[in-house]
RNA sequence: GGCGCAUUCGUCUAGAGGCCCAGGACACAGCCCUCUCAAGGCUGAGACACGAGUUCGAAUCUCGUAUGCGCUACCA
């Protein structure tokens, strides 16, 4: 670990409100969060939408609940103010007319009224802007807008010489000034370009670190010669790592992929619906371009703001790994305490099954089963298919396929006899718990010289209707007596059944 | 095309000249445990893109090549 100033940051997220929060976006805001604990500073929300085209209305929701369902609680921003409100930028577009013209004033940046047609000749050429309106006179400039023509305002950048700006993960970087040109800062809607605005506010809100994608590397010189232009300081540049697609090439895309069969949304509200957990959605993203240490990958929030620090974060590209979510996640539900899951499963079953949820939460059975499913899955949705025969009715248990009711290596007039003697036993056995049953079974086993493994096979799929579920014994104690028996009569109907098929 | 950034097991990563014939994790395979399925334990296979330098010594420094990605808008 690089131990680098321990000075109160501020640090902001600076979406634009086009869509959804995609992973890659909190994952950014998640390590904006860490570097702003970490120095005991401040975590800024800040809304970029000068781009009235892309411009999405549901963005601003989506974007406030995903950050705050992972845990990023912002110190200010759009919805609680702050000593800078405010924090969205189409409020604030008076201040960037007002700093651009300053700039023009200062002979730094001039007016600009090259037409859409003229900039899309140049373009067809395969040319950039050719600076033509560097140095109107007066005359010119009135002429032109006694023509009608709105006037952009723009960069006059440097010409020659060179420009190094430094980037906390990636060192010095360094560009020609003529590669810079003269980009539009003012556009003619009167709004400013990013260039502006984030020069304009990352100063005025006193942010002292920028993180941002590395898709911003290019313009960072730009961004260096604003600051100077203004004679301001500029702040400390992390330029993070892009997010690709699973396969490992190319970006991740805007559609779901597809993993092992699996698909994998890019965002995030996603995830807030599909059973993953805050808390391992949280250490998954810690991990994507950063490490805590060569040994541990599961760790704390607070773990993780004692030791975050930007110069830790790695330059490279990353593909989420998204197998090591699901497995994370069934990591943090395991940890859970039996109350919390219960909490946790209760809406998704309840949706499932088509139950109350206020009321499932406190249903005996969801209760006495949750401690049963906490190792065997890895996302809450996987609960429901689990525990749902605990809730039907004997009849509505059938076996369509009767031959799962025999066991391993037994016949059918083998599982049935099985299926009878273990009723007997059920209907008598005191108490009708877990420990008594298993001796009870463990004796029958011994006595009919049937593995357990075979014997208990005709009982799970009496009961369950399913050859996989959870722990028998218990399982049967949740269905109680008298159901339990109900249906192991209706298993051993289907088996005579088949016998008399097939005879 | 120009400019820039990147490059360690399939994937996420540790590694800041000797501790590395490269460590951890997921996934994968085998074994153990076991009432199914999981969970857990053990074992295994699996990587420094390539080529030149610098150095007694390079995954680590330099240069080149290759590949990938990004930017090249009055979008962010």
């Amino acid at each position: 670990m690089m131990a680098t100033s321990t000075s109160p940051a501020r640090v902001r997220f600076a979406p634009s409100p086009t869509g959804f929060l995609h992973l890659g976006g909190l994952r950014t805001a998640l390590f904006d969060w860490l570097y702003a604990r970490h120095t005991g500073g401040q975590f800024i929300l800040r809304i970029e939408d000068t781009d009235q085209k892309r411009y999405n209305p549901e963005s601003l929701a989506d974007l406030m609940r995903s950050l705050r369902w992972l845990g990023l609680e912002w110190d200010e921003g759009p919805d609680i103010g702050g000593p800078h409100a405010p924090y969205i930028q189409s409020e604030r577009r008076a201040l960037y007319r007002q700093y651009a013209e300053w700039l023009v004033a200062h002979g730094k940046a001039y007016f600009c009224y090259t037409t859409e047609a003229e900039l899309e000749e140049l373009r067809a050429k395969g040319l950039p802007y050719d600076r033509r309106h560097r140095h109107l006179t007066p005359a010119q400039r009135t002429a032109f807008e006694a023509e009608g023509r709105t006037a952009v305002i723009r960069f006059a950048a440097p010409l020659s010489g060179t420009t190094t700006v430094h980037d906390a993960i990636r060192g010095d970087i360094t560009v020609e000034n003529a590669t810079i040109v003269d980009p539009v800062l003012l556009k003619s809607d009167g709004l400013p370009t990013y260039h502006l605005a984030v020069v304009v506010d990352d100063h005025l809100m006193e942010i002292t670190h920028v993180l941002r994608g590395e898709e911003w590397i290019p313009s960072a010189p730009l961004h260096q010669l604003l600051f100077e232009a203004f004679e301001w300081p500029a702040p400390v540049f992390v330029h993070l790592p892009v997010i690709l697609d699973p396969s490992g090439k190319g970006k991740m895309s805007k559609r779901k992929t597809v993993v092992d069969g699996r698909e994998f949304s890019p965002y995030v509200r996603d995830y807030m619906t599909g059973g993953y957990l805050p808390d391992a959605m949280f250490n998954f993203l810690a991990n994507m371009g950063w490490s805590f240490d060569a040994e541990r990958e599961i760790f704390t929030r607070e773990e993780a703001i004692v030791r975050f620090d930007v110069a830790d974060i790695s330059p490279k590209a990353t593909a989420l790994p998204f197998t090591k979510l699901e497995w994370m996640n069934g990591v943090y539900i395991r940890q859970m305490t039996t109350e919390q899951l219960t909490d946790a499963l209760a809406p998704y079953v309840a949706a499932d099954l088509g139950l109350d949820a206020g009321e499932l939460r406190h249903d005996r059975r969801l209760i006495e089963l949750t401690p049963l499913v906490q190792e065997r899955i890895k996302l809450l949705t996987e609960a429901t298919a689990l525990v749902d025969w605990a809730f039907v009715s004997s009849a509505q248990i059938t076996y369509p396929d009767p031959t799962q009711l025999i066991g391993k290596k037994l016949t059918a007039a083998e599982s049935l006899a099985v299926l009878e003697a273990g009723a007997r036993i059920i209907q008598s056995i005191e108490p009708f718990a877990p420990p008594a049953l298993e001796a009870a079974f463990r004796a029958l086993s011994e006595t009919m010289q049937i593995k357990v493994g075979s014997l208990l096979t005709p009982f799970r799929v009496a009961i369950t209707g399913k050859t996989v579920a959870p722990p028998l014994f218990e399982s049967m104690h949740v269905l109680g007596r008298e159901e339990t028996l109900a249906r192991i009569a209706n298993a051993s109907e289907a088996l005579r059944a088949l016998m008399a098929a097939t005879a």
